[in-house]
RNA sequence: GCCUGCUUGGUGGAAUCGGUAGACACAACAGACUUAAAAUCUGUCGACUUCGGUCGUGCCAGUUCGAGUCUGGCAGCAGGCACCA
């Protein structure tokens, strides 16, 4: 049996101690290739979803290493986050103990699955030497305007007590705590990513799929650009009837809408304003029942899905404005809850014949409905499409509706009304945190001078570590000395913001430091070029907006700073999918570890100990809360790395979702084994010494060579191409049938040069999978130290690949009715007098007249009878 | 509601350009070896069949000599977005 536990134990201990896997210098960025998985929050554990990732990953790193390529391949940890602080307040130990102790035992499971990290350029986002770097970096996009501190409502969720981005709110709920997030007025630190909208937006397409570029997956794309949320449209000035009913609390004379639809003008019947809208709150100083209705309308929980039942409210506050297209007509002016604040101007117009929002209101409120565009067809009001005829419109009259818009926009800039305005979903991020655990915001508020920023001399603003957690809050704001300091502008006392930033800040450059890990500078933009773009960036689909949105806008704004010269950092994004497993559940409800259930005869489940009945549910990504989980570290040491490697790879594509199953597991087992025995009987078999690279088949013309070298060339190419197109699945497939054919072929009549040569294509093709078994077995069978050869791919001799005879399907009227054995490039008249004769096709030719024959050289004959 | 994917045996999945559907595995079944078990090896494994074949890639149409693959329509599943004006 393989050893495999004394194998991979030796191996990787060769591999650290020799620095195997050490980054080379790169003199130019001609063959680098950047291989990066997103770095893992130090938890605790590593779990299945971390394996997958990791070994596509590796593998990679491993092929294109072989390849020829110069490849960086680092790892670290995204070491700041609540967890940690959690950890604090249960166990009373410091977020910056348990970090590391995490960061240590994960390190422990990742060392024995024999990934090809350079660990010399590991990073952990929590040290004051990588933090450091950030703050300047905050600095900078202070003095450069892209900081900005504001009062608003926010996203506050009420367990971990901080604010969240909107990225960060999930159907209404925190990302983390999962319970519903209230809104609450705060001030607090904004990045200007809406200034790079436009920027984001356009990028993308760069980013799709170029020659020999995989890029990214459409899906993420889509995502991106629906999270953007482009819109084009105008702000229309709708002027007020009687300023003296707006009252002196509102200071513009009229009220600015923001619409995508200005050819339906025509067809307004109302405006309404968020209430928020100063105009809401100038008016509801007057009105107490408005005072009270706006009160109730903040109160309105913000979940999704009381968001889609809640009905439209409104209230008239009795305002009136004018249409400025048609300024005989006055509309209502109603305070709306459906209307928000953050998007567009917080005042739309209503035109309910044409929008299904606007149509319920109208309806609840008795207000005209006037249609303004003719369909092609009957069709039901609300008429949302945009082809038809535009009607009751005036001077837009019989136009189409996008030359009516357009038209419209013409219009409303010619008279002074309004102008053409884009507008995005996108808003400014949110970096405040609450939290101790994160990196301090590099801001000093002093009395007299406001926010200033820390010199950059005095950086790095590091944390304090004798903090207590016996109370609620951020401990940094009651810490007795920390936030108090001097005013770097005019030395009065001041105090150090105590909030920490975003964890996502840190992820946002962390992929740049790689390069240049030890610098003094923040960035080596030397290396820094050479080596980004990442060539191949894996990890979670999950990450699809948050992390890879604010690390393409941090590489923007990098590079406006002059830290690097390119926009996009990741060429090609490969989203792996989750790893899933069946859960179970006993007769009470109870989830139960896969190790707590049996399987019986019948495909039933029956508990270990007793025997009860359990239910199976569907399999479902695995989670802690169901149980349904399998622990790495207890795979390796019953399976080896190397079988567990070979497994999460197999059977499906690396982007969809993978289920666990341990008895695939043991195939895989099964495998290692396998190869090892046949890599034992070759070294009896065969004398290598005395020449370790193939010589031998570059010196033999095609026709002469041995059926096995053909096939060992043809399946280089096969798994090669697999591995080039990320179908690791394929790829072990491949090297299975390789295996099938090595073993079937009798040794005696091989030569020992032609067995060295498959040898060598052999063992070098599962290399990238199972690393510690291709070394062991390169040592057993050459007799050489094989360090040295795992980076190198089989050269492969295209002739031999080609298959010489080819199997060309026969079918009469497009129906499969025999085969017939050829040499390659056969012509058609030879194939067609074969398969005339052949039994099968004669019996459904024969007493028929052939009207036409189609060929396709070396794949079909297709005989046309009627 | 909108957007994006996906749908092939009992299961995971193969099938470059439209050209032999089911590679490679898992499970199952049968057999060999064995005192026995494990391990290993061999075989069967889409459905129907009068054993000639016929049908079969979610459903309905179309294009084609030929469709899992292309086009149109429909259904189901998954994910994302959503009072976004």
């Amino acid at each position: 049996m393989y050893a495999f536990r004394s194998v991979e134990e030796k191996w990787q201990k060769r591999w650290l101690a020799e620095h195997s896997d050490k980054t080379p210098e790169l003199s130019t960025s001609k063959q680098k290739c950047y291989v990066l998985e997103m770095l893992p929050y130090p938890s605790g554990k590593i779990h299945m979803g971390h394996v997958r990732n990791y070994c596509i990953g590796d593998v990679l790193a491993r092929f294109k290493k072989a390849q020829g390529y110069k490849v960086l391949h680092p790892q670290g940890w995204d070491a700041f986050g609540l967890p940690a602080e959690n950890a604090a307040v249960q166990n009373g130990i410091a977020p910056k103990t348990w970090t590391e102790r995490n960061i240590a035992s994960m390190k422990d499971t990742l060392l024995p699955l024999g990934l090809s990290y350079d660990w010399d350029r590991e990073i952990a986002t929590c040290s004051p030497e990588y933090y450091g770097h950030e703050q300047r970096f905050f600095i900078e996009m202070f003095e450069k305007g892209l900081v900005y501190q504001k009062e608003s409502w926010v996203n506050w969720d009420p367990v971990d007590c901080t604010v969240l981005a909107n990225e960060q709110v999930v159907d209404g709920k925190g990302w983390r705590s999962g319970v519903p997030v209230v809104k609450k007025l705060m001030k607090h630190w904004c990045l200007r990513i809406t200034d790079y909208a436009e920027k984001l937006l356009n990028n993308l397409e760069r980013l799709r799929e170029q020659p020999g570029i995989a890029g990214w997956p459409e899906k993420v794309l889509t995502m991106q650009r629906n999270w953007i949320g482009k819109s084009e449209g105008a702000l229309v000035r709708f002027e007020f009837v009687d300023i003296s009913t707006v009252g002196n609390d509102y200071h513009d004379q009229a009220l600015v809408v923001f619409t995508t639809r200005p050819e339906t003008l025509f067809g307004a019947s109302f405006c309404a304003v968020a209430c928020d809208h100063p105009l809401a709150a100038a008016c509801a100083k007057r009105d107490h029942e408005l005072e009270q209705f706006i009160d109730d309308c903040r109160k309105t929980p913000v979940t999704e899905s009381a968001l889609s039942t809640a009905e439209k409210q409104g209230y008239d506050t009795g305002i009136r404005v004018k249409n400025p297209l048609k300024p005989d007509q006055t509309l209502p002016v109603f305070v709306a809850n459906f209307v928000l604040m953050e998007y567009g101007t917080g005042a739309v117009f209503g035109c309910p014949a044409h929008d299904e929002r606007d149509f319920d209101f109208a309806k609840k409120y008795a207000l005209p409905i006037t249609p303004v565009i003719e369909g092609p067809t009957e069709e039901r009001l609300p008429y949302v499409a945009t082809n038809g005829k535009m009607i009751h419109s005036d001077f837009l009259n019989d136009l189409a509706v996008l030359e009516a818009r357009a038209k419209a926009c013409d219009w409303v800039e010619q008279h002074g009304v309004g102008h053409r305005k884009v507008t995005y979903r996108l808003r400014d991020w949110a970096v405040s945190r609450q939290r101790y655990w994160g990196c301090p915001i590099p801001i000093i508020c002093c009395p007299k001078c406001g926010a200033v920023p820390v010199q950059i001399e005095d950086l790095p603003v590091v944390l304090p570590e004798d903090v207590d957690f016996n109370e609620p809050g951020n401990p940094l704001e009651r810490h007795p000395s920390w936030k108090h300091t001097k005013c770097p502008q005019c030395e009065s006392e001041a105090v150090r913001e105590t909030d920490t930033l975003d964890t996502f800040f840190e992820s946002s450059w962390y992929f740049l430091r790689y390069c240049c890990p030890k610098d003094k500078e923040p960035l080596n933009k030397e290396a820094v070029e050479k080596w980004l773009p990442v060539d191949f960036y894996i990890g979670g689909v999950e990450h699809a907006v948050l992390h890879l949105l604010y690390a393409r806008f941090f590489t923007m704004v990098l590079k406006d700073l002059g830290y690097l010269s390119f926009e996009e950092p990741f060429s090609t994004l490969l989203t792996q999918g989750m790893v899933c497993h069946t859960s179970f559940q006993d007769e009470k409800g109870q989830w139960l570890y896969p190790s707590e259930v049996e399987r019986q005869n019948d495909g039933s489940y029956v508990t270990t100990d007793g025997k009860h009945p359990v239910m199976a549910v569907r399999s479902e990504k695995m989670s802690k809360s169901k149980k349904n989980i399998i622990d790495p570290e207890q795979m390796v040491k019953t399976y080896g790395a190397d079988a567990l490697r070979i497994f999460i790879m197999s059977d499906t594509p690396y982007d969809k979702d993978f289920d666990w199953n341990t008895e695939a597991l043991d195939g895989s087992w099964k495998y290692m084994n396998k190869l090892w025995r046949l890599s034992e009987i070759w070294s009896r078999a065969f004398d290598f010494s005395g020449g370790v690279r193939p010589s031998y088949s570059s010196a033999i013309p095609s026709e002469d060579a041995p059926e096995l070298l053909k096939t060992a060339h043809r399946y280089l190419k096969k798994i090669t191409r697999a591995l080039e197109q990320f179908a690791f699945h394929k790829a072990i497939a491949f090297h299975r049938e390789l295996t099938r054919e090595i073993e079937n072929s009798s040794l005696e009549v091989l030569p020992v040069e032609v067995a060295r040569e498959v040898a060598y294509i052999w063992l070098l093709t599962i290399a990238p999978f199972a690393p510690h078994f291709a070394c062991e077995a390169f040592e057993l069978m050459f007799r050489v130290d094989p360090l040295g050869f795992m980076s190198s791919w089989p050269l492969l001799r295209e002739d031999l690949a080609q298959e010489e005879s080819v199997t060309i399907a026969v079918q009469v009227n497009g129906k499969l009715r025999g085969t017939v054995e050829a040499t390659l490039d056969v012509d058609q008249e030879t194939v067609q007098t074969a398969a005339l004769a052949l039994e099968g096709v004669y019996k459904f030719t024969n007493g028929k007249s052939v009207k036409r024959v189609i060929f396709v050289p070396n794949k079909l004959l297709n005989i046309v009878v009627v």
